[in-house]
DNA sequence: CAACTCCTCGGAATCGTTTCCGACACGGGC
DNA sequence: GCCCGTGTCGGAAACGATTCCGAGGAGTTG
């Protein structure tokens, strides 16, 4: 505790060298092989490892990327993360986690710090857009990617997807496997990806020439519990063969309330849920769920990050992933 | 991006006062309240944040704490990350997440590089345990916080559960529940876990009378798709009828085979995992599992690292988490 | 009214690096 | 033999904050 890390200049002392040449020594740029030498054994000797805090200073760069999610709880972030923090690592970065709650709040204050330069890049996930996450967007401190639906002229890196349709193909998909009164267990409302699916919902139905009946939508949070009994709530009132829950979550608290209610799956009704998590796979039965490329959609907004700080110049790009659906044995029906 | 971010310095010319002053005044150092208000004027005209890399250049202190496990997709280290993350949060740290995939040269350079002191403390899930973890866990560069079994000697901050127990219990449960031919699919067989798991299975065939059958004991990695694989091949050599798996996700494959083998859970095979993640709640039926505390081990962690970051001195502390039942629909046991 | 205390503020040092710049040595070309 | 280009190394100035210290003014006390 009481010893004190040496720093460059310890080095530089033990070395019998200056500081400038410890510097360029470990930073390659001496030729001198012996100076190199000389330089290497004063380190090892005196125990020397370098400052981050120092050389960030410096340099002006953290070797830091934050990502910022609602909850890491969700499966899907956590495809996100998998995907990304390899690759960060592979360019020497290191990730920052920021849990958010899905607190706008929260949110507005990662952006704003982002001003205080402690990281050099950030992956923003929002499931809410104010008009304070547009104004923070408009010049940010670092490179931002964010995943997820963006108002038109918010001029950012974006890769994005579209859950619209995915819900649309998990409407179909069920009214081509025999379903009929089909039901939406909903995230809250007031959320992009909730509007998104309820949209979708309503775009399947007309596509089917399906009635809308608002008595077959609940809303819940993203979450098993509230799926459940956002579901349990929708079974008490009406008669359903099929549940479109709008994450695998919902889903899944969709069949535990149907179980309760001595429903089976998929035989009396049916249930599709969405991103297709381990969560999906993982169930019984195996959950068939739209894909909306979580992998992938972190992925890319690394490597456009990562691509940004590489100095990459141009206008702000978009990818898009398109959904798939995969089929399992919640559902009677076939493979796309 | 022309722009570069305004300094202290601009913000002290901008007030007609010291940058000394202005670094008081946001650091509520300064009772002249007409001065704290000048200073903030200034800051808001030109828009200045400080420099968390500065600040921390001169503070010694990042504000930022790591967690390494080995794979962030584990239900039980997710369960961790949300318990120690908001804890954090209170204190003003943010967190840093390293996945390491179990690879032992990733730990070792997880440790060796917290000389460079990009993070203030450091929380770390070894699985495996080699001689250089332990000399680099001598004199670590900040406080380190170990949650799992470490040998003895080691002189660190320890958070533990007992998971040789814990199986035992596992094991107790099956039996009592009327299973005589209980079968273990493990985990790796050189990893801390997989041993500890292993002698506690034993431990319970012995204290139920039942015989040592080395052809019920199966090993794979901490994988859904591994349990699956692992309990195929047991399935195929061996006449179970109770399965503890190492962990949920093995449990979970477990079931799978199961199901593919046309086996019923738990009418004709029992299946207990551990860890009592969300996993075993949201499965069918619902998983029967040993809960070790991971949020509570979590939490004891972030509480020792932060009490050792206020500084409180004093020997290695240890905390123990017993492990607990929890009894779900997998096997056919009375709660405890 | 002088002397002393107390407080506020500004200047300058400091944290640990990287990097610019100038000094000096050396070798080659005329 | 002189001059110039090339290259290595050391000194010192950054990077952007915090904080020590000393100067000066205001207020108290004898």
């Amino acid at each position: 505790m009481a010893a004190p890390r040496p720093t460059i200049h310890e080095v530089a002392r033990a070395a019998g060298v200056s500081i400038s040449s410890v510097s360029r020594a470990l930073n390659g740029q001496t030729s001198n092989p012996e100076m190199v030498a000389r330089v290497k054994a004063a380190v090892d000797e005196v125990g020397y490892v370098p400052s981050a805090v120092a050389q960030s200073l410096k340099t002006q760069q953290t070797g830091q990327i934050a990502f910022a999610m609602e909850d890491i709880g969700n499966a899907a972030y956590l495809a996100m993360v998998r995907e990304i923090q390899p690759r960060l690592r592979e360019d020497g970065y290191r990730l920052l986690l920021h849990a958010t709650g899905a607190d706008v709040q929260d949110e507005i204050e990662v952006l704003e710090s982002l001003a205080q330069k402690y990281v050099d890049g950030l992956v923003l996930c929002p499931i809410r857009i104010t008009e304070r996450h547009i104004a923070a967007l408009r010049a940010p401190a670092v490179p931002v990617v964010v995943i997820g639906q963006l108002p038109a002229g918010v001029d950012v890196d974006n890769v994005r997807t579209d859950s619209r349709l995915g819900a649309r193909l998990a409407v179909e998909h069920l009214y081509a496997a025999g379903a009929r009164r089909i039901a939406l267990v909903n995230g809250p409302a007031d959320t992009v990806p909730g509007q998104a699916r309820h949209a979708g919902y309503l775009e399947g139905l007309a596509a089917c020439d399906l009635p809308v009946d608002e008595t077959l939508v609940e809303f819940a949070d993203f979450q098993v519990d509230a799926g459940r009994e956002a579901a349990a709530r929708l079974l008490d009132r009406a008669d359903v063969d099929a549940i479109f829950g709008a994450n695998d979550l919902i889903a899944i608290g969709a069949m535990h309330a149907l179980r309760s209610a001595g429903r089976s799956v998929p035989d009396d009704v049916q249930v599709v849920g969405m991103d297709d998590t381990i969560l999906a796979a993982t169930s019984f039965p195996p959950l068939t769920s739209v894909s909306l490329g979580s992998r992938e959609r972190g992925g890319l907004a690394a490597d456009m990050l990562l691509a940004r700080l590489r100095g990459e110049p141009g206008a702000a790009r978009r990818e898009t992933v398109p959904p798939a659906l995969t089929v399992r044995e919640s559902t009677r029906g076939v493979a796309a």
